[in-house]
DNA sequence: GCGGCGCGTCAAGAACACGTCAAGATTCGC
DNA sequence: GCGAATCTTGACGTGTTCTTGACGCGCCGC
């Protein structure tokens, strides 16, 4: 779950904010000065930080400046006073947005799913290994057992993405064909022969008895670990 | 140089606008409506691109679209009108800020600066070191392995860069040709060939060896130190 | 036991992708 | 406006990959 650290000294606000992030299933941490936020923000690391200015203790660019030093997780700014020095100030400082009170809690709620969504480029990690290979789909990298790199040709790839992606799952002959080759290719099972057999001649260890490529008999192929 | 698309309707503002980003030695690049500024954008893919609401032929969600759809570049929106709705939309549409007009110059310019800060995220990692040259992508510097300089042309930096930030990572022709080209050059994969030729002759030990710049046949290419 | 069917294997030709080179076109600085 | 650097474009040789057809084996129903 995504956490949200939430620093103000308006109680009110504080409350507002928490009952709708909440409700949108954000984990939400508050503090309502400085210091208990950078305190805070380094025992349970954030994943956003909502920052009001004009905290008791401490300027909102220290604060900025105080997590910008070990962290790139997205911060976003409040304040009341307009004063665009201190936009600039808060925003050079490591700010990733600004918004002037008072706000719309639609437009805080779409600016944090904008800087979550910057900070998550890719999601995907998809890492599979075994005892005979490890599959790195992101990367496309494929190392074997003694840690040598295994070189697929481009519709080995294709083919091996599409079973891997099925983990377990049996994938029929069309849809396998479809997918790899395109839909006029339906109903050439022959390449599907073909290129299996080469996969499992550089993926598995006894190529004539396939461990992870298994056939199903009349119906398709299923990738298993 | 950082070049910044500009998109606008309102001469007097576009005006404004290029005399203060061309002041901060920004590139700066204009359009008048959606449909020009979208074909610009392919032709000569920008670092960061500003988007005025209300343009006279597509709406602004479709020209965020438009872009997203390719370049994942930062878009910072203007508008005048102050509807929440709008803002949600367009936020959501992919972009990364929304401005509001009247809005100070300073405040825009720093929320550039935030932004082309966030879009630049290997600045930790910019100087890359191996047997053979070390490569400092912050400074745009490269020296050979005695300490001699070695000049790159900006499309090979263009390149090297892409596959560095990657570094281990498969890039495909289609994302490598995307990024440093544009989209409308997705098939030119013999710019490619020749590129990558002209800077294994500058940085690979034995160009007809390569050992950094590795090619992975029918699909592309991956850096590796 | 027999024949059909699906599967794995193999090999050869066609098609494709890559690296390389060189000549025009373009851009940029002076 | 000129010259140099850079980029684009086309062509060619080489190596790899894909397609295509043929063959044998094992399983299953008959």
């Amino acid at each position: 779950m995504t956490r949200i650290l939430l620093v103000d000294d308006d109680t009110h606000l504080l409350r507002a904010l928490r009952i709708n992030l909440t409700a949108r299933r954000y984990e939400v941490v508050t503090a309502a000065d400085g210091t208990t936020a950078l305190a805070l923000a380094a025992r349970t690391p954030p994943d956003l930080a909502i920052i009001d200015l004009g905290l008791p203790d401490l300027d909102g660019v220290t604060v900025v400046e105080g997590l910008r030093g070990w962290t790139q997780t997205p911060i976003i700014v409040l304040s009341a006073r307009d004063s665009e020095a201190a936009k600039v100030a808060v925003l050079d400082a490591g700010a990733d947005d600004y918004v002037t009170k008072p706000f719309g809690m639609d437009e805080l709620l779409a600016r944090i799913r904008a800087a979550l969504r910057r900070a998550t480029p890719g999601t995907d990690i998809a890492v599979i290994t075994t005892a005979d290979f490890v599959l790195d789909l992101a990367a496309k990298r494929l190392t074997g057992s003694s840690g040598e790199p295994v070189r697929l040709t481009p519709t080995e790839w294709h083919l091996l993405e599409v079973l891997v992606r099925n983990r377990d799952k049996l994938v029929g002959h069309r849809q396998l064909l479809q997918e790899v080759w395109g839909p006029a290719y339906e109903t050439e099972t022959n390449y599907l022969r073909v290129h299996l057999a080469n996969l499992r001649r550089k993926i598995e260890p006894q190529p004539a008895r396939p461990r992870y490529l298994i056939t199903e008999p009349g119906i398709g192929y299923r990738f298993t670990a």
